[in-house]
DNA sequence: CGCATTTCGGATAAAATCCTCCGAAACAAC
DNA sequence: GTTGTTTCGGAGGATTTTATCCGAAATGCG
C-alpha cells in the first residue's frame, strides 16, 4: 500500500544516517547490512539521493554518505517526491489523467481531504524526528530477527 | 499513489456495471471500450472478480457480466482486498514485516489513524453510491476526450 | 445440428520494478 | 607511486505487473 520498495529503502537509509553523528560519512555496506537490504541496489538509490541533493558522497577511504546541511529538517514528502516522482501526491485514485475539483472521478470529493492529511503528515515527519524516535528505542527501523518471530525451528 | 492499475480497472468496471440496469449482462468489450482500457486484460480482471463472488458471468449470446445480488452495497475496501491482497490495509509504510502497536516503525503512530480513516472511507463508498454519483453527471469514470484536453491540434 | 457470440483458461509477450555485476574514477594511507 | 577502499556509471539479469493471443467450452438462435 502506497510506497515502492525503492522509497522504503530510501527513507530507512536516510533515517539511519540521521541517527549517526552528523558529518561522519556512513558506508553503504554498513547501511545495507543494518537494514537487511541488497547493498548493490541500495547503492543505486543512494546515488539517486545524492543527485537529488539530499546527500553528500565521498569516495575512497573514509568515504561514504552523509546528509547535506539542513536535510535533517527535510520531511518525508520531499524524499518521496524524489523517489516516487513529482506527481506522487497528485495522482487520481482511479487513475484518471485529469481529476480536479472542476472535473473529477466519483471518489475525488472524499479522497482529497485524506490526501491533504497524508501530505501534511509526510511533510511534518522530518528525518530528525524519525531518527530521534528510533534512538529512544521505542521504534524500529528494521525487521525483528527471525528468532524472535517464530520460536520454533525445523527438527 | 496507493492503487495498482489492476485495482483501478476493477473499480471502474464495477462502477460502470452498477450504472447499468441490474440483471442485464454487460459485455467485457463494451466496458473496455467505455473505460478505454485493454479488453483482454480487463477480461482477466473480470474473471478474477467472478471468482471473488462479486460478479456473475454468462457465456455465449446475451452473455456478459453482471453484479451478484447485494454487491451494489459492497464498499471499495472489499474489492481492493480481492485485487490488492488481504494485507492491503495492514502493510507497514516502511515495509517492515511486523509493525504493530507493540513493536513498530517510527511512522506507525502517525500512520495508523490515517490508515483507519482511509479504510473507513473505502468501506463507506459503495458501488451504488459511486454509480449514482456518475449517473448525475457530476463525476466522470473515464478520461476526457483528448480534444477537450488540448484545444490545439497539429497544423 | 450448425453458426455466431462470448467467457474461460493457459501460454506468452512487453514493460516496469527490483536487483546484480563489473570496470573505472576518486580518495586516504603508506 | 602503490595499494586498498569506496562510490560512480553503465550494462545486464530476475521478478512482478501489465497486456496479448488463441483454442476450448458454453450459450442462444436459426
Amino acid at each position: 500500500m502506497i510506497l515502492s520498495r525503492t522509497s522504503q529503502y530510501a527513507i530507512q537509509a536516510l533515517i539511519f544516517i540521521a541517527t549517526r553523528p552528523s558529518g561522519e560519512p556512513v558506508l553503504n555496506r554498513e547501511i545495507a547490512a543494518y537494514l537487511g537490504v541488497p547493498p548493490a541496489y541500495l547503492a543505486k538509490i543512494m546515488q539517486h539521493l545524492c543527485k537529488g541533493n539530499l546527500l553528500y558522497s565521498f569516495r575512497g577511504r573514509l568515504g561514504g554518505f552523509c546528509l547535506r546541511e539542513g536535510v535533517e529538517k527535510t520531511g518525508l514528502m520531499q524524499i518521496l517526491t524524489l523517489t516516487e516522482g513529482p506527481s506522487f501526491s497528485q495522482d487520481c485514485v482511479l487513475g484518471l489523467k485529469v481529476c480536479s475539483d472542476a472535473t473529477a472521478c466519483p471518489m475525488h470529493a472524499k479522497w482529497v481531504p485524506i490526501k491533504l492529511k497524508i501530505v501534511a503528515i509526510l511533510n511534518d515527519q522530518t528525518l530528525e524526528k524519525l531518527a530521534r524516535a528510533v534512538q529512544t528505542g521505542k521504534y524500529r527501523l528494521t525487521d525483528l530477527p527471525t528468532s524472535l518471530l517464530a520460536s520454533s525451528s525445523r527438527p
